[in-house]
DNA sequence: TTTATATATGAACACATGCTCATATATAAA
DNA sequence: TTTATATATGAGCATGTGTTCATATATAAA
């Protein structure tokens, strides 16, 4: 084996420690988008603290049932958000500790400067 | 004052304990943006250690030129990453060790399940 | 100045995103 | 079953986003 060789190959292997996995690459971004809009981050926010039924949610936050609605099923196919039901109302509340503590950060830091 | 309106008051008060404001909305949701994008996230993660040349990016990376650069105008604009120059070549490397933090933590969210 | 190398930039394009509107579905009460 | 209330959903639309291509700019060497 060329020393060139071994020099390429010890490339690799310090390459392999740093690099991200096509899932991990997409899982990532997807988390960061589900916190890159306004309307996400204000309903996560609510929920944060406490659970809300999405009409209700719709009316604090001034939004259209609607968008309530479509935004929530974001949040939930990315398991940030679960809802447990009560007759006709759905009240929904946060599914991931570890991802409310970066918003947390993220609005901690943003507010603090 | 009717004890209509001092609920209303107390409810504004409590609301706003816990309202997001819109410059700390704006600021919030363009870092995750920021960090939402598997491009940006692959540079990114690259500048966590080291400092690197525009065209070292983009080979280590297999990106264009141009892609590279337009994504650190992006960086840099958000003040996530800084550069200095030597000769012809500008070496980029992070500026902002809090937000490389919450990215630090969702890989470890990401890869650790 | 000319040439080579490194980086930045703007236009164009395909695709993604978030909202609204209308309507469907689901549960409970009458 | 009919009616009312709560929520979900799909289509359509305007806007945003990331890449590519061509080209401009900047620095250094010849």
């Amino acid at each position: 084996m060329t020393e060139e060789i071994k020099k390429n190959n010890a490339e690799v292997q310090f390459e392999k420690e740093q690099h991200l996995d096509e899932e991990t690459l997409f899982v990532v971004s997807q988390t960061f988008k589900a916190l890159s809009d306004p309307t996400r981050i204000r309903i996560l926010n609510l929920l944060c603290t406490d659970e809300h039924a999405v009409n209700d949610i719709a009316e604090i936050l001034d939004l259209s049932q609607s968008t309530v609605s479509h935004q929530l099923r974001f949040l939930k196919n990315l398991r940030l958000v679960k809802f447990r039901r009560e007759g006709t109302s759905l009240y929904y509340s946060k599914d991931d500790d570890h991802i409310m503590n970066l918003l947390k950060q993220a609005i901690e830091h943003a507010t603090h400067n």
